[in-house]
DNA sequence: TTTGAAAGTATTTAGGA
DNA sequence: TCCTAAATACTTTCAAA
């Protein structure tokens, strides 16, 4: 299904989404076309799902990353909490987990006081949410994909 | 330092980075050449750190997402406990965190039994880690950026 | 499946408003 | 700072191997 010149177009197209299909045929000794068909190929079996700028959160004022882990009142919930979950900008990522959480979210927010706002008003007033764990995160200091 | 057409350029290479500058243009009202003097600027700024490819991991191999915490044996041991994991790559992810652990990771394997022995025998022997706790993804409903 | 060639677009630079 | 215009480079299609 996917071979090694598949592996090495994702390989370059994860580190750089916009490099050329050129350069990168070039480095692999065959043509612009093969590496067009190749990605295209990709995308329609759903191996590549598209592609993302990647920005500094910081500078764009978003100081604030933390993980909340969430305890539901019943496993049943799990789905209207996670609509409501959705319609909160801040949350930015959201696991459906085995352990001591049924829901894990990263949130993104501008201050502490903001995260603060967010948990009491806006995450702790949903009803089907229990309670809620918080661990900030100070550095991120490991970020990348997997191999492919 | 950042104005509203930064933010629309943002915003449309944040969903999908591939897309043209003179596409972009064209729905902003400005010139192509204009597009691409601010992605530069942005870049240089630092705003833009890249683009990445989005692959859809399960279909790479990678069934198992989970993440762990980590308690050290020392708050100190740190730096140190960082770097070993750095070396793993199932580690895609590193936070280091306020609250019950020190460092939270992100992890990505093939399957349980790869989980396990990573865990057992990659993580668990590093000497500055006193313990861990596992909490495994079966899900990820929400994915996405945080808004420019 | 891959390719070369052609057509259609896009990027990027530079000069001028 | 932004634009237009021009040069260069890239993408994409297609017919043939």
């Amino acid at each position: 299904m996917i071979d090694n010149l598949d592996k090495m177009i994702l390989r370059a197209l994860m580190t750089n989404a916009r490099r050329s299909y050129a350069e990168i045929a070039k480095e692999n000794g065959v043509s612009p076309a093969t590496v067009h068909v190749r990605v295209e190929k990709m995308k329609q079996s759903g191996v590549i799902t598209g592609a993302q700028l990647q920005v500094d959160a910081k500078r764009l004022g978003y100081d604030v990353t933390c993980f909340i882990g969430i305890i539901l009142q019943q496993a049943g919930d799990y789905p209207k909490a996670l609509a409501k979950l959705e319609a909160l900008p801040e949350v930015t990522e959201a696991f459906y987990t085995t352990g001591q959480y049924s829901i894990f979210i990263k949130v993104m927010v501008r201050s502490i006081d903001d995260l603060q706002r967010l948990l009491i008003e806006r995450i702790q007033v949903i009803d089907e949410i229990q309670s809620t764990d918080t661990l900030i995160s100070l550095q991120n200091p490991i970020s990348r994909d997997v191999e492919p």
